[in-house]
DNA sequence: ACTGGCACTCACTCACGACGAGTGCCAGCC
DNA sequence: GGCTGGCACTCGTCGTGAGTGAGTGCCAGT
């Protein structure tokens, strides 16, 4: 395939003329607003072969090139480099997530900072249950028959659910109940405990295995398996923005709905294990409501470790290089907050 | 003014029929639509003397009639009379909340329901804080100088807080402090608060007083004070459904803009005091970005008491009858299901 | 291998006329 | 007095057709 260097400098070209004017590019547009040293008629040619393959397409037989998916895939790889955040976007990012006071705080800040700096629609996910670690485990008595169980993670997260006991229980029994589960479960993962609780209770005292099979059920169920990942989202609106060719052809509805189910949202983040930034473009996207946007995600967490992914939906004409490099700075500077 | 039954026959028709098809309304096709038992005539004169009075008006000079703000208040108050809910829908409300979890799980089940019964954007506010009473407090060591502040409403809502400490506690402290609050506030409407934990840091012990102090402050600034209401959202969808017309003016963005801001969008609750639902049409709206929407709200809670409110953001064209009674009914179940 | 020239395509715009839904008004009727 | 049928008028909508111009593909020339 004959894509020398100056057909990959026209893609990339036609590329970031498209995103910044959102209208099909012509050959002599280009080569006035580049230097591309070559006659427009050079330059067609060149469009002709970029079709071929592929690359870029002509909405109206008449009408000038614009990038296919594949086309911005090959643009996202090998013709752009991220873009280095200005200072005024470093600085903006530090002070939107300084003096965040607690978890929930650090994630609605980050969204909407995300949502604010890309202009697009921004998805955080909250730090996941299932890759934390338990910091502590707390009984609190409502009623005789009733407990709080109240858990803590180390990334912040509380999560706290009511259960129904089989038989009233003594405080005295809460206490050792307590200090059992802390004793077992402080410090362990997520994922590593159901062995653990499992053996809590077999060898729990004959009185006390009905109220602890109870607990450690619910335990399990609530806490483990239906891991409910939260999630929070912004700049929805900025999904009015897309165009209003896209408007008018109904094209917002899908999305909005894909953006309305969590389930969907958090297919997402599924693969999200490293930092280093995904890009799904257009028909890359598994979510079918979604083949018409990009997405752009990467994990974020203390270090190197991953809790959660966090990323922003728009269009697939969208400034890669500048998106990419601010869903990363969000994502580790974010990260770096949940060190302490 | 010369409001006789039949002209106020003419303005319910045309409104059903506007809301019904979405299209201005002529004076030919409304008699044959509905038993007027005149002329098409005569329904013109009528229509002259209500567009004189502000309750119609025509989009363009040779056009049918569309209904005004005015005109969609009068045929609220006066001309429509709630429509019951079908056996089918009481149903699906109540199949849809039992087998709620927990609060956070009957709030969105009862958002995710009023988009869908309604076909609108559906907001529920959780049981206010200020409005709700102490069911239990919890202090929970997470370090020597942290300490974890949970509290328990009676509406099932949980809070918590991370609390830095002016020095290290024992945990016989710990425990002493924990029944104190409790004895002091369990049963206690949070608005009432103030004022008895003022009187806990003055009589608490010399030794104690600082962290009592601290602790104290932590309750009032972030649970009483900065009391930050929470908000479900569903339906934003159904936005897309407005229109086609009103898409491409690109009148959806502020109202997702809207609808993005939680403390806008807590505006729509701050008046309701009573189960009654509230419409609020178009300019009637205080919020200037839903000046295109009718808002209908409602507060809920169990009993008669009022614990939050919720209702949907939707078209000035829109089902009042019907949609009145769906909100008021969620509410309803709602708050019965916070009873217990 | 690139360039200039040229014919061609086709979306977009605008003007024009036909059409028709809907109106306001008026004279007549009950 | 209130209702009705008739009628002229308005004006938005739709379809047609010509003009325009951006953009292309191809080809012959350098």
């Amino acid at each position: 395939m004959g894509l020398d260097d100056r057909k990959l400098e026209v893609l990339r070209a036609i590329v970031e003329d498209y995103v910044a004017t959102q209208e099909p590019v012509g050959s002599k547009a280009l080569v006035e607003r580049h230097a591309l040293g070559v006659s427009p008629a050079t330059v067609r040619n060149d469009m002709a072969v970029l079709e071929e393959e592929g690359f870029i397409r002509q909405p109206h037989t008449s009408a000038g090139r614009v990038p296919t998916d594949r086309g911005y895939r090959l643009f996202v790889d090998r013709l752009s480099r991220v873009k280095p955040l200005s200072p005024a976007e470093r600085r903006a990012i530090e002070r939107f997530l300084v003096g965040a006071v607690d978890l929930d705080d650090v994630v609605h800040r980050a969204v909407r900072l995300l949502a604010q700096l890309t202009r697009q629609v921004a998805v955080v996910q909250y730090p996941s249950l299932t890759r934390s670690a338990v910091r502590h485990l707390e009984l609190v008595p409502v009623s005789t028959t009733r407990l709080l169980l109240v858990m803590i993670t180390d990334t912040g997260r509380v999560e706290q659910r009511v259960v129904e006991l089989p038989g009233p229980v003594e405080p005295d029994e809460i206490t050792e109940l307590r200090r059992t589960l802390n004793a077992t479960l402080v410090g362990v993962k997520l994922v590593d405990t159901p062995p653990l609780v499992q053996g809590l209770v077999e060898r729990a005292e004959p009185q006390g295995k009905a109220t602890m099979s109870t607990l450690v059920s619910v335990l399990l169920e609530t806490l483990v398996e239906r891991h409910e990942e939260r999630l929070a989202l912004a700049g929805t609106s900025n999904l009015a923005r897309m165009g209003p060719l896209d408007l008018s052809t109904g094209a917002l509805r899908p999305i909005l709905e894909a953006l309305e189910e969590e389930v969907i949202l958090l297919k997402l983040f599924d693969e999200v294990k490293s930092g280093a930034a995904r890009v799904r473009i257009g028909d890359e996207n598994e979510v079918v409501d979604l083949r018409a946007t990009s997405v752009v995600s990467t994990g974020y967490g203390p270090g190197a470790t991953v809790v959660g992914g966090m990323g922003i939906v728009g269009p697939t004409r969208m400034d890669y290089p500048g998106t990419i490099a601010t869903v990363r700075a969000v994502a580790r500077y974010v990260g770096e907050m949940l060190g302490h």
